[in-house]
Formats: C-alpha cells, sequence, structure tokens
DNA sequence: GTTCATACTTACTTTTTTGTTGGTATCATA
DNA sequence: TATGATACCAACAAAAAAGTAAGTATGAAC
C-alpha cells in the first residue's frame, strides 16, 4: 500500500518541508483529491457509514475511499466505528483533532464559494 | 504544458468538485507540493526575485518554480514585474486576492506547527 | 570576442496518485 | 443451498505530478 520510493528527491522535498514548515505538514494531512471531502462531510454529519460516504463523495472508487479513510485514521483525524454484526457496519466521526480543523474547512469553504 | 486528459475520470472528477464545492475548488488552487511555500514567502517578504525564491524554497527544481509561478500568476494569486534590463529581473508579490488567503495560510501554519 | 549574470525553456524520465476490475467474508433469510 | 447486503482487498493500468539535464537570450564588462 506505502509504495513510496523512501530516497526519492520527491519524497526527500516532501520529507523535508513536512519537518519544516506547518504548512507544509497541514497541507500533507489535508491534501489529495477526497480527504477534505471527507473530513467536510463528517464536519457536517457527525456520524456516517462507509456506504453513505461513498455516495456522498460522487466518482470516488472503492480503492480511494477506503485508502483515504484510513490514512485520515492514521493521522488521527477520524475514528473508525465499527459495529459486531452481519451485513458489517461501520461508522466514521471526526476526532477532536480532526474537529480542530473545523475552522480551516470553513474558510477555505468561504474562500473558494467567493471566488470560484 | 498543460497536458492532462480531458476525459479522464480524473480529470472529470476534479472539475465536477471544483464547481461544486468551495473547498475543492481552494484545495486546487493552493494544493500540490510548492504552491503554499511561494505564497507563504510572498506574504511575508511582499517582493521577492525569481532567484531569491529559488533560494528559499529548498529542492525546488527550475522547472517547478516557473511552473507552479505561472500558475499562481493565471490563477490571479501573484504579479508578475519585468524590469527591462540586462541581466533580466523579475519580481513577484501577492495580488489583493493573493493576499485574501493570508487567514487560511496562517490557520494552516499554526495547525501545523501544533500538530507536527 | 569571450565571459557573466539572470530568468527562463524544452525534451525526457521517474515517481506518485488515481482509476478499473473483479474479487472476499459473513450470516440471516428465502 | 442459494441469495443478498455491506464493507473491504488486491493486481494491474492509466494518468498526473515532480525531477533531471541541458539548453536560450541579452547586453554590459572584461
Amino acid at each position: 500500500m506505502n509504495n513510496r520510493k523512501e530516497n526519492s528527491t520527491n519524497t526527500i522535498n516532501e520529507t523535508y518541508w513536512k519537518d519544516h514548515c506547518g504548512i507544509a505538514f497541514t497541507l500533507s494531512t489535508i491534501g489529495g483529491r477526497w480527504k477534505i471531502n471527507l473530513l467536510s462531510y463528517l464536519l457536517h454529519e457527525e456520524r456516517l457509514r462507509y456506504g453513505e460516504l461513498r455516495k456522498r463523495l460522487v466518482g470516488i472508487s472503492e480503492r480511494m475511499l477506503i485508502a483515504k479513510l484510513k490514512e485520515l485514521e492514521q493521522d488521527g483525524l477520524i475514528n473508525r466505528i465499527v459495529y459486531q454484526q452481519v451485513p458489517p457496519k461501520v461508522e466514521y466521526e471526526l476526532t477532536d483533532l480532526g474537529r480542530s480543523l473545523e475552522k480551516i474547512l470553513v474558510l477555505m469553504d468561504e474562500w473558494g464559494e467567493k471566488n470560484m
């Protein structure tokens, strides 16, 4: 899953900036095609099941959805809540750390709505 | 330079979200490896020459620096000021639109510094 | 007429991200 | 015993982003 070349210039650059610059660090945790959408939906709707997220993220593939959920979970931004039942039921919600991004997300949304 | 496939799923998805979601739009204009660094330096230092930017953006290649400057200029976030002299002198500064991102950049920086 | 400084440019390669397709597991219900 | 519902996985392929290396142009100073 994590098949980055550890000593590529690309990775070296990203690592350098993640370590030296707050903005770069932040961007690395919420950047990419889908993460902010995920965070945004979870911010507004509290808890959502896997299938509900998939419906909302128009165009996303299972592969990406799972991958991004896993990354967000590993970064401590969301919780994964598993119900022991069949068929399976899994819900996702923001952690406190995830919710602490609210202001940034709101500002980004406002800026975008205004300038797009 | 712009060699995106116009009808790839990837591009279709990005376009859809850029049109429907403010956050996605914002992220598409400041995302990627280098743009926020550029904006950040220009925010703090007002005007910087091409060569000065290159020194600050440790690790960046000419190709990337030019490409990102051009994108930022086309999106109206920065001004390119050319002095008619040899050897050439070109400065870059934020536009009002660029400066309107300040709050977001500051918050991202704070969040990063706190959590990295 | 060669060198220097500066801001770019271009062809090409590598790396990373994203998408496609076709799976698996579980147990209740029909 | 077959079907359905849900969450997830894995091999492969395409697309996009980033990096490498070697250029160009200009006119002044040597």
